[in-house]
DNA sequence: TTTAGCAGTCGGCACAGGAGAGTGCTAATC
DNA sequence: GATTAGCACTCTCCTGTGCCGACTGCTAAA
């Protein structure tokens, strides 16, 4: 299983509590996750065998609240979580909750399913997810890069715009539009590309750039500005990769949870999925990471998010990091079960994308 | 401009009411739509000159109540349109909004710029009805079968998988992977994919049949399965289209509208979103109507739904109607600015699909 | 037929008071 | 010195009351 990654707190990481404000806090973040209600100190006595009376867990409570690893929502309330408690939890706490064997047959058989599009396979993980999280999921598309040509097909579509499908040795990869300014002629075209699929079978993606290609079409030029936007399909430069799917559902899920009852944060979720700029931008931050990342309350940087958390993970085609999926939910989620889901999620689609002929 | 389609009482036309009683009626909802207030005697009297006594209103109102058309949230409310009033108002009282140029050059541009792919193309009119209503929009790509077929590509992409990508003249239109119990040779399946493109430039889509595709690659022997998937694709039969996409997006604007502060609208609204069973219903309704169809409140046969409205509308591709689009809202909305809005995304539509040469 | 006037109805809001939950503090206990 | 019982205190939430305002329906006069 993956392990989760301290991802705002990068140089401090949080210092490490004694041993029972270390058990009365995960009680507290425990219950509250499973009640979500604040927890008074005569709950925590009766509900869980602590050893000590009341009074004593109300000092040390105070005490955790001082250090600010509890919030109190008024004088006369119990406790509730902080970002720093959750976070705590969440690095040090917290431990893997083993899934179902139902539900690790249900994710790999749905993943398994439509395996001849690698977009497919992804879109149909981030469905499985969101329905096992009851949460809103995404995910990125995979990129190319690390990938083998197997077959490249360039389609004349009129004489300014050229239909592109790839396919690798996983399956069909990618397929887009391409314009060109230059008039582009059919008949170059098709003998253009049956050299390129002549030539470039077995090749990595990423040891195709503009150049091998201009050589390889020498015969029948093709314009420049083409076999640019091809090889820029191929070999993904860093960030620029707006073509890339993003899939995201599960937003009728959003009411089950009753700190979605906010019309604020209700509206801030809304427009994140409509504009899709940041959960995009959360995958690939993900990317850096090699296991789960978790991001709690006012980490996502965003004052209408402060009741949310998000956890991403990336996931490999091949040996390498293709992309990533993600989930959204309250900030007051299962962590570790949410953690085993997505861990588990990404596995399958490691595996699926693993060898190099799934089919 | 499109008419109107009255779609829940077919058989049954509202009956006509006299001339007063119709112009109460009328600035009942007109008002409504504005405020959102339910409408009272006196306000109707001081901000429109009915030249009548707010007693004579009063009496007018408690009439049209009794037939139906204005419902009274309680005694010492005002009035507020039923779903008759509604109904009355679209099919009788309605008088186009005339669009202004900047929205009319927005709505042309906006669906112009990516024509090389239909399913862009309609994909564009989609967001931007949803941004110029500020309500969620809804869209098929069309169907295919009057369109004229120009180049086919049979991709190989293993021995039970291959990916077809359909141009016709008006650009990229279908794409997809059919799946084949029976192995499929790579060179037989190239030689067929020759063989189609050369004697199938030019045909109507509808005219190509299984039959036929057998016809033309019996040298090079295809799995029937294959072609009746591809001859499926060509010839949309009926309702059994379920591969065609939809399109839907605008779930930001809910929270502008009063009306859908009410969580369990908010959640009926979020899961027809997620299902798009029903969004492609409405549209497939849509089809069998002329110009824009209303459908308002218990007409759409929700109670979850009473506070909504859509309204639908077909469009073209060549002379044939090939998709629809639609929009979904407060069933106190905008109808006049609606049905011009929606009107005219769908002429834009039209006149880019209408000629076989776009590009 | 229309209108002015008036009594009646109802929702919404502010306010007060009581119940309940949970705290912090202090003094006694281990 | 750490822990605990006891207690006064604080604050939210719920409920009930009373008032204000908006709009109606009815009746009698124009």
């Amino acid at each position: 299983m993956s392990k989760e990654t301290n991802k705002a707190s990068e140089p401090a990481p949080t210092p490490e509590l004694d041993r029972r404000k270390t058990s009365i806090l995960g009680t507290v973040v425990y219950e509250y996750i499973a009640t979500g209600e604040p927890v008074g100190s005569a709950t925590l006595t009766q509900k869980y065998n602590l050893g000590v009376s009341p009074a004593t867990v109300r000092a040390e409570m105070a005490a955790l609240e001082d250090e600010g690893y509890l919030d109190q929502p008024h004088t006369s309330a119990g406790r509730v979580p902080s970002d720093l408690g959750y976070r705590y939890y969440v690095d040090r706490l917290i431990q893997p909750e083993v899934l179902g064997t139902e539900e690790r047959e249900l994710i790999r058989t749905e993943i398994h399913r439509a395996r001849t599009q690698l977009d497919s396979a992804v879109d149909h993980a981030s469905h499985v997810l969101s329905n096992l999280t009851r949460s809103i999921a995404f995910a990125v598309s995979p990129r190319l890069d690390s990938q083998t040509y197997r077959h490249l097909q360039l389609i004349w579509v009129n004489a300014h715009h050229v239909h592109v499908v790839l396919v690798t040795e996983l399956g069909t990869a990618a397929q887009a539009t391409i314009e060109s300014a230059r008039e582009v002629d059919p008949d170059q075209l098709t003998r253009a590309c049956n050299t390129l699929n002549a030539r470039l079978a077995g090749r990595r993606l990423n040891e195709i750039n503009a150049a091998l290609l201009t050589e390889l079409t020498r015969d029948n030029a093709l314009p420049a500005e083409l076999l640019r936007a091809l090889a820029a399909m191929f070999a993904t430069h860093g960030d620029l990769e707006l073509e890339r799917r993003l899939f995201a559902g599960g937003a009728n899920n959003l009411l089950d949870q009753q700190e979605f009852r906010d019309f604020r944060t209700l509206r801030a979720i809304l427009e994140l999925l409509e504009e899709q700029q940041t959960l995009y931008r959360w995958l690939q931050e993900s990317l850096q990471h090699e296991g789960a990342t978790v991001s709690i309350g006012h980490e996502l940087g965003s004052a209408d998010m402060n009741e949310c958390s998000v956890v991403t993970i990336p996931y490999k085609v091949g040996d390498r990091t293709a992309g990533a999926l993600g989930v959204l939910g309250p900030r007051r989620m299962q962590y570790a079960r949410l953690l085993s889901l997505i861990s588990h999620v990404a596995d399958s689609l490691n595996t699926l994308f693993q060898n190099e002929t799934p089919a």
